[in-house]
RNA sequence: GGGCGAUUAGCUCAGCUGGUUUAGAGCGUCUGUCUUACAAACAGAGGGUCUGCGGUUCGAAUCCGUAAUCGCCCACCA
């Protein structure tokens, strides 16, 4: 035997295989002949750690990755972090606090200094973890999303798609996260409920008049002193400072008395119009609407149409700002308290509901975002929009699975532009230069180079005296996505060096996998600029993963504490075990509830997997002729690996790749475990025929070359011991073999077999008969003799014999509609058998009355296909012949002279 | 408020354009077995009428309608 343990150790070789791996560098990827198949990775924050999600998304990337260099393309799997603007700055800031310094007491260069640093110190490991699943990634062109290629790219793009016309500066209603003090887009924005207030404030008249001429259905609120006011419904009272009207329905008939009044604002005491509008809902509240142009964005929507002011009386950190004139300098939550305590004290404060509403909050920082108007750079999206639907719904891109075209179309057909400018220093600065020292909003150029840009100026200005001190570069950063949404094309620097080799060879890459909670920020935008720059899709398929929950649904996160630690796992259940595991679970789309029980049975597979290798390696050979069963035996795998071989083909295709794991997984287990090496096995001490021991071993190849892309250790370990080989070379390369013909019966008829197999076993367990007694078999029917030398090794038979009828003492079993029997010493159960023989009769008898009732039904025959109808006759008299072999075997029991 | 998707064995899922057996798999369950590859295993068994209702059809888990439940996306009425 050979010395492998008998159990499978992955710590032992995983690590040996990817230094190897590595070694003979046979991750990397040049631009060759072959045809290429090339995966970009969705690139992790640069200073995140692997959680499951990667684990899952990695792992199927890895797989189309291996599987397509093992059907001889040139594949290329290319690695990289994103910078992750935000993400990334509110950690350095949140580390810089922890050392007592603020942002704001550095300077920009300084603030850059300690990021970098961090970036240096925690970046990449995540990649370094990737290692450990296995991934077979081109390590040589790991890139990052601001590296200089990437930078010069990204500033290109900017300016280009400003010369175009499709970026543009402007005054806006933006989300601000308060927080980090930075603009964000709607869809960094996302909303919770959440339990709040309805505050009713008092809107005293400007003007009390002599007589009140209120009309037939308004409602009039009056005081103890006869003074008449409206009453606002607000959630936000502390925003009353930045009221500059009130607003009602034109329609509305309890508020129509207020019409062309002027209120006064509680508290603040400025005086406000009244106007009118139809967006007012009449219903909602009281009817009455305070208008905040600056600080809602319907309200500023409001303020345009009727011209109304705008007080901003926010800072960018959500204090109140000066212009507020009270609670100046106050966190505008601190103040929301502090003004319904102080309206309710004057008087102003008619009363205060509960109210569930939503709250926007910022997807980073999670504090409640506040709309805000400021300067900021916009992309124009409509002709984005264009350019990206249309290749999506004619399927020139794919997605997987096809229900998110619909939401993809729906976000297409409602864009909005695109907000790309972030008040951060971690990220691709602004190229906008202003040169009028700031006082001119208008007056800035936009270049690549200081040198460009002070070109520019001085032709704008037709100063040329004007030096590069009098500029200002815009100090803001880009959306980290506005460098993302290149990556496809920057990866091979399709930007600054359009139609080089490598980007008309990768590109447009295979398949993108990624999950569906980044469609609008990233695969949209991929898109996009795909077709705006290179002209082509970026990637031909678009695989969407699930969510990895915990076994109850819940998502997975630090304060549930619920989610493992993928390094610890992978020492647990080995890499391999843990690969398997997720992917049985995960077909696409579809969340995946995770259970260690998952990768208990990746783990268990493995084992499984190691152990017919040991067994088949420590067969002994001999030049002898090979056993009738063994033959059978190699024939039937034969058709069965060609099988397996052409549907894992099919599912692939279709991204099906929890299926085809599994038909892999009970090919190998069932079939060739269970059946196939019981089968070939020979006697303790015996050796084994050359041409069966041949044949095994290249199955067991077969085998692990399938095997591979799922579970890449074991197998190349495995595949060492298999053969003989140079060093360098690598299963990984070993060329998966194409589905071969084969003549079905041969499946069908050991299909029979198994059937024979497991009732003589059965009637063995239920009589307690051991695996060494051998037995006799009586067969009545119409038995296909042709197995007949597996099913005596498989049932430990020495003689299958044909008889007219069943002897009294055997039990008897039905297959098809043969009638097996094995005579036997002593009594059977009568009445057991003809219990369990009724039981099937009555079924049989049932699916028989099913069928008739079909075939009798005239318009079923005249309707129906041929086929179908030939169908149905075939399970008539398969049904029939059945019955008469029960009815037969039930006679045979009920006669008196088997008592 | 709008849209999308789901509901099949204890659990997680297949079942593609309605007809291949009165529905399949893996895991779990139950019963035996330490049978020299594997107890992380072997052998065997049980388990659902396809969420409810209505319809179309010769025929429905599959198509249509409807109700319920769940999930997701978009919008965000103060």
């Amino acid at each position: 035997m050979l010395d492998l343990a008998p159990k499978y150790n992955p710590s032992e070789v995983e690590d040996k295989w990817y230094s190897y791996w590595m070694e003979h560098k046979l991750f990397h990827s040049e631009p060759d002949g072959r045809e290429p198949y090339c995966i970009v990775i969705p690139p992790p924050n640069v200073t995140g750690v692997l959680h499951m999600g990667h684990m899952l998304n990695n792992t199927i990337q890895d797989i189309l990755v291996r599987r397509a260099r093992m059907q001889g393309k040139n594949a290329l799997w290319v690695p990289g972090t994103d910078h992750a603007s935000i993400s990334t700055e509110t950690k350095v800031i949140a580390k810089l606090a922890s050392e007592g310094i603020k942002k704001t007491d550095l300077t920009r260069e300084e603030f850059l200094k300690h990021a970098w640093e961090w970036t240096e110190k925690h970046g990449g490991i995540i990649l370094q973890q990737l290692r450990k699943l296995g991934a077979s990634c081109d390590w040589e062109r790991t890139a990052f999303t601001m590296d200089p290629s990437r930078s010069e790219a990204v500033t290109k793009v900017f300016c280009d798609l400003y010369d175009k016309g499709l970026i543009y500066r402007g005054l806006r209603m933006v989300n601000w996260d308060p927080q980090n003090r930075t603009a964000l887009s709607d869809d960094e924005v996302f909303f919770e409920e959440e339990q709040s207030k309805l505050y009713y404030l008092k809107y005293y008249l400007a003007q009390e008049p002599d007589t009140l001429d209120a009309p037939v259905g308004s409602v009039v609120h009056t005081d103890a002193e006869g003074r008449h006011y409206a009453v606002v419904a607000t959630t936000r009272p502390e925003t009353i400072m930045g009221d500059t009207a009130m607003c009602i329905n034109p329609k509305d008939p309890k508020n129509a008395w207020l019409k062309g009044r002027r209120v006064i604002v509680p508290l603040v005491g400025r005086e406000i119009p009244v106007i009118e509008d139809r967006y007012v809902e009449i219903d909602f509240g009281t009817g009455c609407l305070k208008v905040t142009p600056a600080h809602d964005k319907n309200d500023y929507e409001l303020g345009k149409t009727h011209n109304l002011d705008t007080i901003d009386m926010l800072n960018e950190d959500g204090t109140i700002a000066e212009a507020a004139g009270l609670y100046v300098g106050m966190d505008r939550f601190d103040c929301r308290k502090a003004i319904s305590e102080d309206l309710a004290k004057a008087g102003l404060l008619e009363k205060v509901e509960d109210y569930v509403n939503n709250v926007g909050l910022s997807e980073r920082t999670k504090v409640p975002i506040e709309p805000r108007l400021s300067l900021q750079w916009f992309v124009k999206m409509e002709h984005f929009a264009k350019i990206s639907l249309a290749p999506v719904m004619d399927d020139i891109i794919r997605f997987v699975p096809e229900k998110y075209k619909n939401t993809y179309r729906v976000w297409l057909e409602n864009i909005k532009d695109w907000c790309i400018s972030r008040q951060l220093w971690w990220g691709h600065r602004i190229p906008a230069y202003f040169y009028d020292n700031g006082t001119d909003e208008e007056a800035f150029v936009v270049a690549p180079t200081p040198e460009e840009a002070l070109e520019k100026a001085r032709e704008a200005t037709g100063n040329p005296d004007m030096k590069m001190e009098d500029l200002t570069q815009d100090p803001g950063a880009l959306d980290t996505w506005f460098s993302s949404w290149l990556w496809p094309i920057t990866l091979f620097d399709g930007i600054n060096n359009p139609g080089n080799p490598e980007i008309d060879y990768y590109y447009p890459t295979a398949t993108l996998v990624t999950g569906p909670d980044i469609i609008f920020f990233w695969v949209a935008r991929m898109i996009m600029a795909g077709y705006e720059y290179v002209g082509k899709q970026p990637f031909d398929n678009v695989y969407f993963t699930g969510i990895v929950r915990d076994k109850i649904g819940r998502k997975m996160s630090k304060s549930l504490g619920n989610s493992p630690d993928p390094l610890d796992l992978i020492e647990r259940f080995g890499a391999d075990g843990v690969r398997m595991g997720l992917m049985l679970a995960a077909p696409a789309g579809h969340d995946i509830m995770y259970d260690d029980a998952l990768v208990e049975q990746g783990r268990n597979f493995c084992n499984k997997i190691w152990n017919a290798f040991r067994l088949v390696k420590g067969w002994e050979v001999a030049d002898t002729p090979a056993p009738e069963a063994s033959r059978l035996a190699v024939e039937w795998f034969e058709a069965r690996l060609s099988d397996t071989l052409a549907e894992m083909e099919d599912l692939m295709g279709k991204y099906r790749i929890s299926e085809a794991l599994m038909a892999l997984y009970r090919l190998f287990w069932d079939e060739f475990s269970s059946w196939y090496l019981e089968v070939v096995k020979p006697a303790f001490g015996s050796p084994m025929d050359r041409a069966t021991y041949d044949a095994t071993l290249s199955f067991f190849d077969t085998l692990l070359k399938m095997l591979h892309p799922f579970m890449p250790f074991i197998t190349e370990e495995l595949w060492q011991h298999l053969y003989e080989r140079r060093e360098g070379e690598s299963i990984m390369y070993a060329r998966l073999p194409e589905p071969g013909s084969f003549d079905p019966a041969v499946l069908s008829r050991f299909e029979h077999l198994k059937e024979v197999v497991a009732g003589i076993r059965t009637i063995r367990k239920q009589r307690q008969i051991p695996n060494k007694d051998t037995l006799e078999l009586n067969v009545k029917g119409a038995h296909d003799a042709t197995l007949d030398a597996v099913i005596s090794k498989m049932g430990n038979i020495d003689v299958i014999r044909a008889v007219e009828e069943k002897s009294p003492t055997a039990a008897a079993f039905i297959a098809g509609a043969v009638e097996y029997s094995i005579p036997l010493e002593g009594n059977i159960d009568v009445e057991a058998e003809i219990a369990k023989l009724e039981a099937d009769l009555k079924r049989y008898t049932g699916f028989l009355a099913g069928v008739e009732k079909k075939l009798s039904n005239e318009r079923f025959v005249a309707n129906a296909p041929e086929a179908v109808v030939a169908l149905e006759r075939k399970k008539q008299s398969d049904a029939k012949e059945k019955i008469a072999a029960i009815e037969s075997a039930l006679k045979a029991l009920k006669s008196p002279s088997s008592k």
